[in-house]
RNA sequence: GGCCCUAUCAUCUAAUUGGUUAGGAUACUGCCCUCUCAAGGCAGGUGCACGGGUUCGAAUCCCGUUAGGGCUACCA
């Protein structure tokens, strides 16, 4: 049989990252398995819920890589899967219950006869896990103003849907004695379950978008880490190490090999801490030597364009040289315009720390001017000869290359940090080099 | 309050499922490398929440305590 999973998000106006994290695990239960995803939208709460918020998930997850074979854009046999639009089902359904004699009208709304017994949730996480119904109320399932409520819906949805694992966040593990119930009482065989554990602050409180302190608000949205300038992948597989191993002490880990290590029973039982450190350190090693530079170039020119240093009419091949150079530098696509602004501006503006620290050092400019007439001599602008150039002219003068290398590096990037010095230079060109090595001047 | 889940360094996790000097990673510290900053290399400190059992032997099994999280809605 075909495994069938699901991830049902309501529509709120951002794609929380503790769901991305759940969806990914049922994309790669589904993708393990060669089952299929499905992506159903709870949109049942019409007032809130705007396309725009349906956007922003279904963005959400192509950006992280998470594809759906039956949901929003795609379709599929069991359309729609829009839950606003399929009241008939859960009318038909209320109504079976009713005429079975376990559901029944109350003070206007429709209850479900709870089983007054003990149930049994048997979890491929956690295992067996037993719950007392014998005291338990009964169920509201459709409202005094006839809309049904959040577990008939998503127990309807997964019967008709045909959903053979859910992999859902613990926070659900409560609820599902009721819905195994209501499974029960429609004379169907519930799905598998299977309760993840949470993502937590790193404090260890609850992430929420409606946190106090914003530092914390801030890591709940996914537009967060889109914004910040996180590679996806990277992302992605930090959110795969939370909550799961490859169990061989790899940190980095391929995609293709989560998929065919990753199963369910294997899954972490306790919550997991964000860490913002971890994440920047994962992403800074697939910036470095994960991703090509073409996927460099992809991801990064969005952060320039938006920094209003690059547009269309730029040379593509010149804005790829500059980041060719940068790349390992960047851990952070938000980083990438401090650390190219003097290739893509005629004007560089000096840091007044890195001045103080090699400009203002005595015989600095009188290097700058000897440097600028080496290199005014120099026939050929290539790596080799630039630096050629610099050791000869530092060893005629016998001081040490760090003389003209950090007074240079500061005239021409205005910084005194950055990537090597030659490799700047040559895709700066001759005449900016020259320019700004005698553009220098203190006040 | 009641019910449920969970518990290995500060954090994420591993331990062939009872026998290890409890491993790796992030972060931190020191050294090396170096044109700066990173990266990289090497080294280092930090942990089985606590208390009882069971057993020749427990991080691992059982009970209790404590702590964290969840559910307890005509929210999802």
């Amino acid at each position: 049989m075909t495994t069938r999973v699901r991830f049902a998000p309501s529509p709120t106006g951002l794609l929380h990252i503790g769901g991305a994290r759940t969806a990914l695990f049922n994309w790669l239960y589904a993708r393990h398995t060669g089952g299929k995803f499905i992506l159903r939208i709870e949109d049942t709460d019409a007032a809130r819920n705007t396309q725009e918020a349906v956007d922003i998930i279904m963005r959400g997850f192509k950006w992280l890589g998470i594809d759906w074979d039956e949901g929003p854009e795609v379709g599929g046999p069991y359309a729609p899967y829009y839950q606003s639009q399929r009241g008939e089902l859960y009318k038909k359904a209320v109504q079976t219950l009713m005429d079975k004699g376990l559901a029944y009208e109350h003070e206007g709304a429709i209850k479900f006869k709870l089983p007054k017994k003990k149930i049994v949730v048997p979890d491929l996480v956690i295992g067996n896990v037993e719950f007392d119904y014998t005291v338990e109320n009964d169920l509201v399932i459709v409202r005094s103003d006839g809309s049904p409520v959040f577990h008939l819906v998503n127990v309807i949805d997964d019967l008709e849907m045909k959903i053979t694992h859910v992999i859902r966040g613990e926070e659900h593990l409560s609820n599902t004695p009721k819905h195994l119930a209501l499974f029960e009482a429609l004379g169907a065989t519930p799905p598998q379950y299977a309760h993840i554990p949470i993502i937590l602050n790193s404090d260890g409180s609850k992430m929420s978008k409606r946190d106090e302190r914003p530092e914390f608000a801030r890591w709940a949205s996914m537009q967060t880490y889109i914004d910040d300038g996180y590679a996806p992948e990277a992302l992605r597989n930090y959110l795969c190490l939370l909550g799961w191993s490859p169990k061989d002490d790899r940190e980095i880990v391929p995609i293709e090999e989560v998929i065919k290590l990753y199963d369910l029973p294997q899954i972490v039982r306790h919550n997991a801490r964000f860490s913002e450190e971890k994440l920047h350190w994962i992403n800074g090693r697939y910036l470095l030597e994960i991703i090509t530079l073409e996927r460099f170039v992809e991801l990064g020119l969005p952060f320039l364009e938006k920094a209003g240093l690059v547009d269309a009419s730029t040379d593509r091949t010149y804005i790829t040289r500059v980041l060719a150079i940068v790349k390992e530098k960047v851990k952070l696509f938000g980083d990438l315009p401090a650390w190219t602004t003097a290739f893509f501006r005629e004007e560089v503006t000096l840091d007044p720390e890195a001045v103080e620290k090699t400009l203002k050092k005595p015989n600095a400019l009188e290097r700058l001017a000897q440097l600028a007439a080496a290199y005014e001599a120099l026939a050929e602008w290539t790596v080799p000869k630039l630096e050629e150039t610099l050791k000869a002219l530092s060893q005629t003068h016998g001081v040490k290359t760090g003389e003209y290398i950090h007074p240079a590096r500061v005239a021409c990037s205005g910084k005194s940090v950055g990537p090597s010095l030659y490799h700047m230079l040559e895709v700066l060109g001759k005449d900016r080099v020259l320019k700004r090595l005698r553009a220098v001047k203190l006040s």
